[in-house]
DNA sequence: AATGAATGAGCTTTCATTCAT
DNA sequence: TATGAATGAAAGCTCATTCAT
């Protein structure tokens, strides 16, 4: 059977890629619709605006971080979750890719992209508090640590290293994912014990 | 003694706070001409165009870096110079805000930006592998810690934050440099051993 | 027995409104069909072009000059024929008053339309001429009166006051046309005598 | 001495003299341009929108409007004042042609220039309003005469004549101003007393 | 050394119209 | 017969940059 790939589609993944690799400004309407394979004026038939194309990539963010929320369970061992939070994010990141780009590049032109980027880490940090002061209670968490700064720290933590992966990539400085999580998490873990 | 301000310096300045605020393309000659209080065309006789500019503050970047180069001289207590690291390159992140978020926004239009931005983090690293090295041969740090991986994760983390820091205000989700500092370098100072 | 109303007409009556309401270059064929209740492609299915509604649109009023120009019987009493082609004349123009007003308006990408906007009070001209000739052989009408100058004269009158009515509406310049009628026709026909 | 013609005015006149021949919409700033042998974007530069040539145009118009307003004097004579009250609005539509037509055209989409258009007439008719209220106190017109009805019918009728001329040029239905003076003001006047 | 005026290329968007179903 | 999708041309307007003073 094949899939039928619309017009739609068509346009809003050319603009994604486009958006990534040249920023909002830069991303001309005639350049999306060439990259698409189709009309300059097509593209405006099917969104009103060119502002109408991110807010459309956002919708999907959006979706998609409910999906990811929805389908995260706590395991009950703290280092399997934190690890679990950072795979999950950097994949996240490496998904919507362009969206965080423009996120900073652009976020000034787009008031409420910057608070939609932000959900999924606020979302992901609420999740740690509230696994990590079950584990207080439960002695697992050492007593004297305070979570909320804890949480914080760490999703500080992964959100850089999503951020310099995927934008300083080849300067020297990422390291694997892999490596990320063996070194740091391991240490982030170990420590709260 | 009265301290002038040149024409060279007003341009640049407002086209550094500009950038910061706009990001590059957003940011107009005729918007940098009217914040710097000279006409339009005076720009283009001081800067032969908009992206000499960017050179022009790339340059000012280059030489800030030797500078804190030069006065970075290793205390020989490893969790000093951590925090040292830390700090001086948040500082000097914050200084140069404008260059390191059009290094993000626009790095694709300034093919060399991107590899000038990355020089400071390099440089640090530099410095804490031989730093560390020497730390491992006297015993101090533990002799299976690897040294590389340890730097870059280092840098990594404390590259995010300052990333975080400025790009992600006010969204919650920023922590104080000092408690930042406390916690994360603290923790990793500490495991080294 | 239930009047259908074709899509000719709606399209027709659609066009028509918004013609006389927001000219012609502003009618877009999008907002007819709007406006029509049809797709915008029906339009061009039943008339070839936008310039083809005009012409349909003038198509009626050329039919519609016969029919009154038919029924216009002198009297014999040229204050009663006066006020007649005064009546007959504003009630035209209120009919047809999208035509009137793009035929102002834009009249330059019509180049046939001036000359049809005009065929009716030409016509009306025609009529007074023939009939304040009679009366001047009869003596009805003084035979110092230039009668060409004097049908001329009037046909402007109420062609001027029709205009007024029409286009300046709402300006405290506007007279109903009873008032004009009253005042201005008796006045007109009086100094015939 | 050379008089020289500034860029403002070579574009003021080319968009008056296109806005007469062609409407608003239909005068492009293309053909703007074109016609004041300028660059379009210089256009943009000293007329920040296409709108504001129009209201450049309306505040020629107001102060013209001033100038003539001042400028009549009533000499004590109800005939030579009608007669010159004509003269005074022909020549002053005549010489806003422009616009005059898109008045009628476009006002729709100048909502505050059809009462800026109607403001001269307004005037005159007020003119004349305190002209006539003196002339029926001083017994020069007749103490039936509706004042009120008579000056606005007596506008209507020059502004109709006016609009008629410089529309329906060329149609056979235009007559002279002289022609026109001679006929309908004498008949008016004679009227009244 | 600095300005104001001018430019051409390019932007986003809307138009009337045609094509395929 | 009527529709929805697609199109190219042209609209108004802004950009970085140059020219003449």
């Amino acid at each position: 059977m094949v899939q039928k790939i619309t017009t739609d589609e068509k346009i809003l993944n050319a603009f994604s890629k486009l958006l990534e690799e040249n920023g909002y400004t830069e991303t001309t309407t005639k350049k999306i619709a060439q990259a698409a394979g189709v009309n300059e004026s097509t593209l405006f038939r099917h969104f009103k605006d060119k502002e109408q194309l991110v807010k459309e990539l956002v919708q999907k963010y959006m979706s998609d971080i409910d999906t990811v929320n929805a389908g995260f369970i706590p395991s009950g061992d703290i280092v399997t979750d934190l690890m679990r939070v950072a795979d999950l994010y950097n994949h996240f990141v490496e998904a919507h890719k362009a969206l965080f780009l423009i996120g900073m590049r652009d976020s000034f032109q787009f008031p409420k992209l910057k608070e939609m980027i932000i959900q999924l880490p606020m979302k992901l940090k609420k999740i740690l508090v509230s696994r990590m002061t079950e584990m207080k209670h439960s002695g697992e968490i050492n007593g004297l640590v305070n979570i909320e700064i804890t949480a914080t720290n760490y999703i500080t933590l992964i959100l850089g290293h999503a951020l310099i992966q995927n934008i300083y990539t080849d300067t020297g400085l990422d390291i694997s994912q892999v490596d990320f999580v063996q070194k740091n998490v391991r240490d982030f873990a170990e420590h709260l014990k």
